[in-house]
DNA sequence: GCGATTTACTAAAGCGTTTTGGTGGATTAA
DNA sequence: TTAATCCACCAAAACGCTTTAGTAAATCGC
């Protein structure tokens, strides 16, 4: 059987029956009454010549596919940089097999190739999008807009843009906001930020919630112990050797994600200090190696997987007419508190 | 326009013509002669009315898709271990994008699940599908020889086992090789090995290679040198710790991945030594992280992106009856010599 | 024993493309 | 002037499935 071109018409000759009764047995179609007999033979006719429906005939006839579309929108620089892809995608994962689903992964990496979704969309390949990152853009927005104004199932991760968008996102700025009031409550006054150097919304957002949280605290705001990274390590050591020769000294540093957080450790102990006695380093995301850091690195731990899981399973809402229980649906990140901070081995900051 | 269901033959119909014209026009057939005129009428119809073609119909009448295949062969316990998964992709999607092809992932947990590949084969799904990882199971392994033989286009990504499927694969056991014959090279005579407690067939070749290369350098075989973790660096703390209780203690160690290197680093640090002057560390895969570790990590780095680059464009050879060049193709790792090895800071290991 | 119902199945339409094999009119060759 | 050629386009047949609207035969009610 080279590249076997079994179609049902050949199952129904073997069987002795119609394709139509092929396709009801196979479909388990029950309000068709079939002998158990010929349900038999046509099941024994099908695997015995190993065949599987053509999925192109399918869904063009159904007018539907069975693949859900996965947009990762991405500038090129970004994309080694991102741990939760694969996260995500086991979320996704999941829930696209309980419901007999394939996923189509498209890596977005210029804004103009955001028109691949739209011809994902369009073209009935995908019968649902899932679009991850990037709606900033205001290409990308401006498509996903039309897409869903024209009908399409379509649910944003990470990213909730406009009120008129399905989405599941992460509620940063409360993660963001544990983990400093974490450092205030082990008695820091002096701390700095290695913030994000990119453009993109949440980034201020995030710095605000920084100031604000510590104006709450009555901690009077330092603009001078704010510094700018871009994601990755090495750029934290030069941010984190500028932040060092501040005066009065920060005794904590909040670092963006973890990576630069990895980076600003290296930094402190270069200058020949000591973590979490001189300096304490907190990061963000809970990057799988942030508990293998020396010392472990107190950060916070977005639910990934669930986001996929919960972004898929409302696309499956929208993709079957039904309406999702909320249109924004907001998870919330973990506070993990390791070493780094200080939390767990007492406090030896600079202001005790 | 909503969830559009323009077709070929509103298209037609707008702009005066048949539907078989506008297919050739929008095909770009170049044999079918058809003036510009008409040709412009067509493809402004076409844009104004937001014409995608149907997928389905379209691949239904051509007998084949435009999407490739990857499947992820994954234990259920491994699946948030591999960082590499998104590399691959890279390199796969940006071959894929070339070829105006779309991709499908899955993964595979239990080895039932491998079923799914045949159907997204023979259901013409996929025009091919790029297998990575556990191949070395027999379910797996069965299924993927069968279709291959019934002619299917198929590629294995990272494992090469059997000489009639064809794959791309790297060089580990040269990578291996080459990190130990540098521990060698720097005067270690006491090398120690943490490898995984895996019962897959490369761990034992990895584990051979370390014994011969140790052999052909005249260092007698220790078999108390080695030790097994479980990819995780928690596994290797235990591993390293009892390692630093051998006597004559051993003055490096051979990680078999980074993961375990970080673990490794962790307990000979809490047993009070020093990286590398007390014992020499190098891992294998660098892994993002590798190079933000202190000390920074010595390891190889396997060429994933081209890895999934290279797999396709095998694939799209298959895919277009064309011969690839070779059967088997193989990439190698590239020795990156950092400061956990101590090349570059002098050497103080045990014996020198 | 006869119409009504149920059971077990099937014929045929249709999904939206691509592609084969034309066709009819304009142009050219002789 | 007529046959041959070319140009610009189209009708219709697939592709392989699902699904609607049946139809005979068997069973039932009375």
């Amino acid at each position: 059987m080279k590249r076997s071109k079994v179609t049902a018409r050949q199952v129904a000759r073997r069987a002795g029956v119609s394709p139509t009764t092929v396709s009801f047995v196979l479909n388990n179609i029950r309000r068709e009454q079939i002998s158990p007999a010929t349900r038999q033979r046509v099941r024994t006719a099908a695997s015995d010549l190993g065949y599987v429906p053509r999925a192109a005939a399918r869904s063009l006839v159904r007018g539907r596919s069975d693949t859900l579309g996965l947009a990762i929108v991405y500038p090129h620089e970004y994309v080694f940089i991102d741990p939760y892809a694969p996260n995500l995608l086991t979320g996704i994962s999941e829930v696209a097999r309980l419901h007999n689903f394939r996923i189509m992964v498209e890596i977005i990496h210029e804004p103009a190739e955001i028109d691949l979704v739209n011809t994902m969309l369009r073209s009935g390949e995908v019968a649902g999008l899932l679009q991850y990152h990037g709606a900033s853009q205001d290409e990308v927005h401006a498509c996903l807009t039309e897409l869903t104004g024209d009908g399409f199932p379509l649910v944003s991760l990470e990213t909730t843009l406009s009120s008129d968008l399905y989405s599941v996102s992460i509620d940063h700025m409360a993660g963001t906001r544990a983990v400093i009031e974490h450092l205030i409550d082990l008695g820091h006054r002096d701390i700095a930020c290695i913030a994000f150097d990119s453009a993109e919304h949440h980034v201020y957002e995030r710095l605000a919630v920084f100031h604000d949280t510590l104006r709450a605290a009555g901690i009077p705001r330092r603009d001078n112990l704010v510094r700018f990274g871009h994601f990755e390590p090495a750029t934290a050591i030069t941010a984190m050797h500028s932040l060092l020769r501040e005066h009065p000294r920060p005794s904590a540093v909040y670092c963006m994600n973890d990576m630069m957080a990895f980076g600003a450790m290296n930094a402190i102990r270069e200058a020949g200090l000591r973590i979490p006695q001189d300096v304490a380093v907190v990061g963000y995301d809970d990057v799988r190696f942030s508990r293998f850091t020396l010392p472990p690195l107190t950060t916070a731990r977005a639910p990934e997987v669930e986001l996929g899981r919960r972004g898929a399973e409302m696309l499956f809402d929208l993709i079957n007419d039904r309406k999702p229980p909320e249109m924004q649906r907001t998870l919330h990140s973990e506070l993990i508190v390791r070493d780094s901070c200080g939390a767990r081995g007492g406090f030896y900051g600079s202001r005790p």
